[in-house]
RNA sequence: GGGCGGUUAGCUCAGUUGGCUAGAGCGCAUCCUUGACGUGGAUGAGGCCAUAGGUUCAAGUCCUAUACCGCCCACCA
């Protein structure tokens, strides 16, 4: 009984061979844009929708595993939902990352021997966007090549005119509610990258420095202890604790002395905020230089003398310090008081070094003016579909996004990280978000004299000036769940598919993003941005090294998909890796995985070539043996449904593997091959509908994880109508 | 200093509300196979589930300590 089998499937499975064009297929047939799906019918107009924003990939290059994990669960979820019959929404985009693009095109330059100073803000700008154009392309294959189901027609880029829009609505009617303002702070300058960033862009390396016990001057009652010698030049007093017997004395006294060639005038100030167990009990207080002195100093109304400026260099007088670098000035200052016998102590400490995330630049705190969004500030909220807050309340933006997750209207898997976000937000302060960088939004506020105008406009009439500042990338990104669906205009997608279910992404961006997706949508919006958020762990390469560019260790999917196949690549991403926690990938697993394939591929040649098409028109009466097969094949698909509503991935991608191979092809296909060959016929007929039956709801079952090879062979089977596409066929569990 | 994870077979990791005679992949050993597939099949070796207490009829799973490893946060000058 030998049957014609389709030529393709003469071979060993080569993902190569239809990759390209089944993603050609699906995306001509428009149903990654939900609206097609209504106009052909495949969906009703009133199905409930299933929404998604992509992380938007930064343009900096291309994409590593993370990415690839990112998108293979999104689409996983996608396509799951797509054939339960949601209105399934999946959009993509790319992020103009401001200081991490600028900072790549600027390197670039160098290399030709180009300042950007040289050619100017709008050169340079045209630069950057010819590089963010040509990642682009780049980020779109590489998304396209993942298998992803994301609706090109509605993909977006946070710098795009749309977004503009919608990032200077946002920033107006922050400005207009008091909301976002302009303040003369100690901000995180990074003299390398030379703007300011924000408190989650600084990173804190462990490093040892040399703590310094010195005095002013030799009848300076207390000594004082640093790390930052450099600084004390700056210093406008000493602070102690109100209570500390050793000092209590002092409070009040002033003092003036001369500081290696400068000239200090130091107050005794007594303050809570100082540990009479560290260091002398003493602290210099730079008003200029630290956070903590700062505060110190608005406490008590001391003078701020900045001493470092945006290079970081010294800006005194004193010819032996001036113009001299941080570290420099330090020696220099240190080699002083040891000639003036001021010097008491020198150890080696263990503290930490901020560091610029992206630039890598040692942090500087430095006075500036800068554009600050008040997490603290009361206002009233006009609108609300948030559980437990009303429109009209008085509220703060940081009790928004505690609110919005306390409620349960966002829940986060895994719930640990719950937890992680809460401390966040206890110890969330003002949000810095003026870069001084050329790429990125440009702050909407114009200057003219005294006076100012914050609009999504220019002011009419001559004479203004916009600020030089952009705004931090996190800005833009934060709108992405809403600016993405059209707003502000109320438009329909809005109403359709925002909030939206569930929000994928990398557990190191909870801070940066999802907590600023959730401040933006419900200030602006007055609902939450997601229901669900999903976390996935790092990618680690085999030795379980975190990738990273820098190290050289990060792997192009678009080279495992080509030793493998995109299949092969997602299965391995997916098995076993348990959301939260970091995945490490080999070649060995994603070519476990290509195996899997293959084996898919020649089941499905055995059943086509042993199976009768005429014996598949009506169920024929089933042996027992079959009809238990049955039963469980049935058993499977309930559990391989719950786990994915469950968003179990990583279970349910494991039993479809252990069934496929170790049930259905170990035992059911080998089971029947006597029959297949015998004279019975009733039991002929039996095993071959079951046989078929049981490979054809397979194929829909490994859809979602397994998309190419799945729609291939959906394609390749006789019961399938021309033309008819997988990706839209309706889940056999209700 | 605060918080959060991890510790299960040689390696990478699952184990959902406590029921496990503890699993998978890779690796390893032995054997088999000229028609779906060697990208295969069969069998097997290999684990006091970090340690010590506790709760329970029952604990890898819950509780309390301890030890290592990792991550995040924090103004300790």
């Amino acid at each position: 009984m030998e049957h014609d089998i389709p030529e393709e499937l003469l071979s060993p499975y080569n993902p190569h061979d239809t990759e390209e064009t089944t993603y050609d297929r699906w995306r001509a047939s428009g149903y990654f844009h939900p609206e097609t799906q209504i106009e052909h019918g495949t969906l009703p107009p009133d199905a409930p929708s299933f929404s998604m924003v992509l992380p938007p990939p930064n343009v900096t290059g291309v994409l590593h595993d993370g990415h690839a994990l990112t998108i293979t669960i999104e689409d996983i979820m996608i396509r799951y939902k797509r054939m339960r019959g949601y209105r399934a929404l999946w959009i993509p985009g790319t992020d103009h990352a401001a200081i991490a693009t600028q900072s790549k095109v600027e390197k670039q330059l160098d290399k030709e021997g180009v300042k950007k100073q040289d050619i100017g803000r709008e050169k340079f700008l045209e630069k950057v966007q010819a590089f963010a154009l040509e990642s682009q392309s780049t980020i779109q294959n590489q998304i396209r090549r993942m298998g992803a189901s994301v609706d090109w027609e509605r993909e977006a880029f946070t710098l795009d005119e749309k977004r503009q829009r919608a990032v200077y609505t946002a920033f107006k009617r922050m400005f207009d509610d008091g909301l976002i303002y302009r303040g003369h702070r100690i901000v995180n300058w990074d003299p390398k990258g030379r703007t300011t960033v924000s408190d989650d862009e600084v990173e804190h390396e462990e490093g040892s420095a040399t703590l310094y016990t010195f005095r002013y001057s030799p009848d300076f009652p207390i000594p004082v202890a640093t790390t930052r010698l450099e600084t004390k030049v700056g210093d406008t007093a000493v602070a102690v604790h109100p209570e500390d017997e050793r000092y209590r004395q002092y409070i009040g006294q002033e003092f003036d002395v001369s500081f290696c060639g400068v000239d200090l005038h130091i107050k005794i100030v007594g303050d809570e905020a100082v540990d009479p167990a560290f260091g002398t009990g003493a602290v210099g207080v730079t008003p200029a230089h630290s956070q903590t002195d700062w505060e110190i100093a608005e406490r008590h109304n001391l003078q701020m003398v900045q001493v470092i400026d945006e290079r970081a260099r010294m800006m005194v007088q004193d010819e032996r310090l001036a113009e001299k670098k941080t570290g420099e000035a330090r020696e220099v200052i240190a080699d002083w008081l040891r000639d003036n016998n001021l010097l008491e102590n020198e150890e080696t400490v263990e503290h930490n070094i901020s560091k610029a995330q992206r630039s890598g630049g040692v942090i500087e705190p430095l006075p500036k003016i800068q554009w600050f969004i008040d997490v603290n500030k009361e206002f009233t909220l006009p609108r609300s579909n948030l559980t437990g807050i009303s429109g009209g309340e008085t509220v703060t933006l940081k009790g928004l996004m505690r609110a919005a997750v306390e409620s349960g209207d966002i829940r986060f898997i895994p719930e640990r990280f719950t937890k992680n976000y809460f401390n966040w937000i206890n110890n969330l302060r003002d949000w810095c978000i003026s870069r001084q960088i050329w790429y990125g939004h440009r702050i909407p506020v114009w200057y003219r004299g005294e006076e100012i105008s914050v609009d999504t406009q220019p002011p009419k009439g001559g004479g203004w000036e916009q600020d030089p500042d952009t705004l931090d990338t996190w800005f833009s990104s934060g709108l992405w769940t809403f600016s993405t669906l059209g707003w502000p205009d109320e438009t329909d997608d809005l109403k359709i598919y925002h909030p939206t279910s569930m929000l994928e992404t990398g557990h190191d961006i909870l801070f940066f993003w999802i907590a600023r997706m959730v401040l933006m949508s419900t200030y602006h919006l007055g609902e939450v941005p997601f229901k669900t958020v999903y976390l996935h762990g790092m990618v680690r390469d085999a030795k379980g090294e975190k990738m990273s560019k820098s190290k050289g260790n990060a792997i192009d999917p678009i080279e495992e998909i080509e030793k493998f196949g995109t299949d092969a690549l997602r299965m391995a991403l997916i098995v076993g890796n348990t959301p939260g926690t970091d995945l490490s990938l080999s070649e060995n697993k994603i070519k476990a995985y290509k195996h899997f394939a293959n084996k898919i591929w020649n089941a499905t040649r055995f059943v086509i070539s042993n199976v009768d098409t005429d014996n598949l028109k009506e169920k024929p009466s089933l042996t027992e043996a079959d009809r238990t097969r049955l039963d469980e094949f049935q058993q499977f698909s309930k559990t391989v449904t719950k786990e994915l509503d469950a968003y179990h991935l990583h279970i349910a991608s494991e039993k479809l593997y252990d069934y496929f191979w170790h049930t259905f092809a170990d035992g059911i296909i080998e089971e029947r091959k006597e029959i297949l060959n015998g004279t019975d016929e009733t039991a002929k007929a039996s095993a071959q509908w079951l046989l078929y039956h049981i490979l054809h709801e397979s194929i829909i079952l490994l859809h979602p994880f397994m998309p190419f090879i799945t729609e291939t062979i959906w394609s390749l089977l006789p019961t399938t109508p021309t033309d008819d596409l997988l990706m839209v066929r309706s889940w056999p569990v209700e």
